[in-house]
DNA sequence: CTGTATCCTTAGCGATACTG
DNA sequence: CAGTATCGCTAAGGATACAG
């Protein structure tokens, strides 16, 4: 044998690698706006506009783009009620209300240590 | 009084808001190659060349803007050995392992739900 | 209201060559 | 070895106007 423990994949190359599943989807989320968006549904279903008023800063341009993509991703739906004016809600899947939590942990860690970074110059 | 309970910032405006500090840290994390750069350096203190190894497809550009980032906000230390070669080695500060939870938690998440994703268009 | 279209700027990234 | 310099490309982002 080696007397190595050999890399285990699902564990170290779960994400660094190139070409490993993890890796794209690390870069999903890994995203000026796609956390935020996934975190604001975390209280229920939001409209367009409301998401673009708590995303402080996004523009729509760039809010749908970020919702298509969590959509094709499978993390959010989208609902178009066939009303006027009208309305369509984001929600999210199994899949995306699963992903509060790391994100939850992060926001959580943030906070409690926003005060011992460095301003970076 | 208001009758409404204020809308606390330490908990929801803490990433929300444009302004908060919180978002500038968030926008820091939420990058391609900061968090691998972090998980990078869990098992301890790693020379240029390594992270460079590890970190698939960085530059060598890439990666030293990374890893200033990283230094300039208090999560990484880098130390110059005088010896010829040169060597150099980057380190977690107390901070920046304390980022590793969350980040391993993100990894974890993403680990075991890979599966579920859909492969996007 | 919910987007799309357009335009434009910047930042990030990748590749490679080269230096102390 | 550990970067820096350079070049070019593309994606991301921001602003705003406009359409269904």
């Amino acid at each position: 044998m080696t007397g190595q423990t050999p890399e285990d994949p699902s564990t170290r190359h779960d994400i660094y690698g190139l070409l490993c599943p993890g890796r794209a989807i690390f870069e999903l989320l890994v995203n000026k706006w796609t956390g935020l968006a996934v975190t604001a549904l975390e209280d229920g279903p939001r409209r367009f506009g409301e998401l673009r008023r708590q995303l402080e800063g996004v523009s729509p341009k760039v809010l749908t783009r970020t919702l298509r993509r969590l959509e094709d991703h499978g993390l959010v739906t989208r609902t178009v009620h066939a009303e006027v004016p009208p309305r369509v809600e984001y929600a999210l899947t199994d899949l995306g209300r699963g992903a509060l939590e790391p994100l939850a942990h992060l926001r959580t860690w943030i906070r409690a240590n926003t005060g011992r970074f460095t301003a970076a110059r």
